[in-house]
DNA sequence: TCGGCCGATCAATCATAGCC
DNA sequence: AGGCTATGATTGATCGGCCG
């Protein structure tokens, strides 16, 4: 089975200094969420934005309806709720991985037999 | 806006810390793969059937052991060394073992 | 080449558990 | 009891890979 090689360290040998690998060196760039020096609108950018109830509400709703959105499905929703396409679009699609995360973990295995106080 | 926080104040409330042990087998993993601790699929499951917990619990304990520890490594350097020695010792006794065993069957 | 989806992960935050 | 830190979970959004 492969194996870690990475590095990219300072040098340093040292048998008793974890040392910086690259996957704590990893940044995500900044959310760009609708713009940076945009048209007008006060839309934050760079910042993870909270979707209200009504949002969350609607969204859900149509998620019942159908897993998938369709083009014109979600032009409609993102007009409706005042978020960009792309939004909805990830809204979707993140909301399908934690639908079959329920399923999986459905029938579940830990061992946690404990006292209810 | 501040009421309406508790858009669902849920399964999120009853959170229960790990046990000793389950916590002890996730950070032996973590810092024995210190240069890329990111378990496959396979090892995940493994740690989970030895911690009694989730798939997922095992992937948000790395999740957040990963961000945290990159956010302040400086905090977790007792810990890591810990268990650093920890894992030599083990290691040192498998080599120990595998001599014992090796004189032992090539005469 | 372009856009959507998947799977994994990040990063910020929530709410509670636990120590002092 | 009150405050602060440790920690598990949630989630909008990113990254890389795959596919039509």
């Amino acid at each position: 089975l492969s194996e870690d090689k990475e590095s990219s360290c300072s040098s340093e040998p040292s048998t008793l200094t974890p040392r910086t690998f690259d996957w704590m060196k990893v940044k995500r760039n900044p959310p760009k969420t609708a713009k940076v020096s945009e048209l007008g609108l006060g839309a934050p950018g760079g910042l993870r934005t909270n979707f209200t109830t009504r949002q969350l509400t609607e969204l859900e709703k149509e998620f019942h309806f159908n897993k998938y959105l369709s083009r014109a499905r979600r032009v409609e929703i993102a007009a409706t709720l005042e978020l960009n396409e792309t939004q909805v679009k990830i809204w979707f699609q993140n909301r399908r991985m934690k639908q079959k995360k329920r399923e999986r973990e459905g029938g579940r295995v830990p061992t946690a037999p404990s006292g209810c106080p | 806006v501040m009421i309406l926080r508790s858009r669902f104040l849920d399964a999120r409330r009853k959170r229960r810390n790990f046990s000793k042990q389950a916590t002890e087998i996730l950070n032996e993993y973590f810092y024995s793969h210190l240069s890329n601790p990111y378990p496959s699929e396979e090892a995940k499951e493994e740690l989970a059937k030895k911690c009694s917990i989730t798939v997922s619990q095992v992937s948000n304990w790395f999740g957040n052991k990963r961000i945290r520890y990159k956010k302040n490594i400086g905090k977790f350097q007792e810990e890591a060394n810990l268990y650093a020695a920890k894992t030599a010792v083990t290691a040192a006794h498998a080599v120990a073992a595998a001599v014992q065993n090796n004189q032992t069957n090539s005469p």
